[in-house]
DNA sequence: TCAAAAGTGTTGTGTGTACACCCATGT
DNA sequence: ACATGGGTGTACACACAACACTTTTGA
């Protein structure tokens, strides 16, 4: 056993037959009280029709976050957004054509970013709600489910909400991104003496207007920096 | 930049240059009342006669997970071990040869299973303490740092303890685990009231024998299956 | 004046934390 | 008898959960 230590440099590390490696993306958004994912639907085979996951190969000179930027670039036309690596999957036939290991990276994106979605075919590209997505390509939904799984565990333990809203925010709008990733009520007075209590938020002494209703307070994140702390 | 979609689909994936993919393992373990991680001296060019994480290139037919599990057994000799896949690292040039990304898995042994390590030769294989690593090649620095945070994180907040400890054990012994991982010191009445009231540990009706003080009664965990509990 | 969302306090319950002494055993 | 780790309870502070009505605006 110990003899084999060092197997890896034995090997001609040039020849050697080596899996493929791309990253693929899900990437999150709140759209009409509803957490979405965008799916892209697949031109060729293997799973020609199907929906899934954007992604692509890892190239030769460029860092996995790099290709996941890129990727995320390529389909939705943002950058500078949330974008964190989720798990490497690299199950021997989970891609029918060859050896494939993923890197998936989930991403966050607020509605001030998503406008540029409409330059895409609206056919071969569309969002869906975490409640219902349809069957994906590969071993997709497993990526999907982890990271919703994911997501859920980061937003009550840091302060990623800011990823998912606008500049300026209504503490509503703040507890229904709570409220949706995780799929559950929260209550508004707990909620909001809670958030407070952190010292994250500030003040922005701007109120919504337009509204046909009381006028809310607009708050802002202190810092975007991503902070560990227990927030619900 | 949509129709740059299904870049993929568009390159013979098994002529594209490909990254090399290796697995690199993080082995904790407690000894002498310290944390404690296995490396390796390396023989070869880069980095020689540096100390390195175990870790190789993963084959064809193998997921990342047999890769990780097969390093895991040619450098020490167990199996059936906690391994959890850690983070994967792409930097572009964190190999000076070519390009290899590297997917990083932490193991954790129990003081059971590691009188294996004895047909290593001693010389090249050796643990080390967390609060005293040698300068190590490539970034495996930072992927120690990083497995360090996950394993804090981990002990925290479900039950893995139980794969650093024998079958049976004090409750002292498994306090110590928390303080040697957490690097702080833990309120012994609080410990024990704290993680009896989880109902996690079942008394095993026996009692440590052949100290020179007074017996301890031995505990096991009624369950192998990793809980999500805040324990501590 | 109505609809719609904003905003606001109190109380009970449970949980975390700080803290010190006696017990059982082997030498 | 002494050294060593095993084992135990209480009090206070704080955090969480449950719960309903008034306010402000536009239509």
């Amino acid at each position: 056993m110990a003899k084999d230590r060092v197997d890896d440099d034995k090997f001609d590390i040039t020849k050697l037959k080596r899996p493929s490696v791309t990253v693929d993306i899900i990437i999150f958004s709140i759209q009409e009280s509803d957490l979405k994912i965008l799916l892209i639907k697949r031109k060729i085979e293997p799973f020609k029709k199907s929906w899934a996951l954007p992604g692509g190969f890892v190239w030769f000179d460029e860092s996995l976050k790099e290709a996941a930027e890129r990727e995320l670039m390529e389909e939705t036309g943002v950058k500078d957004v949330y974008l964190e690596q989720l798990y490497s999957f690299g199950d021997v036939n989970r891609d029918p054509r060859t050896r494939v290991i993923t890197i998936a990276y989930y991403a966050l994106i607020n509605p001030d970013k998503i406008k540029l979605k409409a330059d895409t075919d609206a056919s071969d590209v569309a969002w869906f709600s975490l409640k219902n997505l349809p069957k994906l390509a590969f071993d997709h939904d497993r990526i999907a489910k982890y990271a919703l799984k994911r997501l859920r565990w980061k937003i009550e333990y840091t302060t990623v909400a800011y990823s998912l809203l606008p500049e300026k925010f209504t503490l509503t709008q703040l507890q229904k991104v709570y409220e949706v990733i995780l799929d559950r009520k929260v209550d508004k007075r707990n909620f909001r003496r809670k958030i407070l209590s952190l010292k994250i938020l500030k003040d922005t002494k701007e109120m919504t207007g337009d509204v046909s209703h009381r006028p809310a307070k607009l708050y802002s994140f202190k810092s975007k920096e991503l902070e560990n702390i227990e927030i619900i």
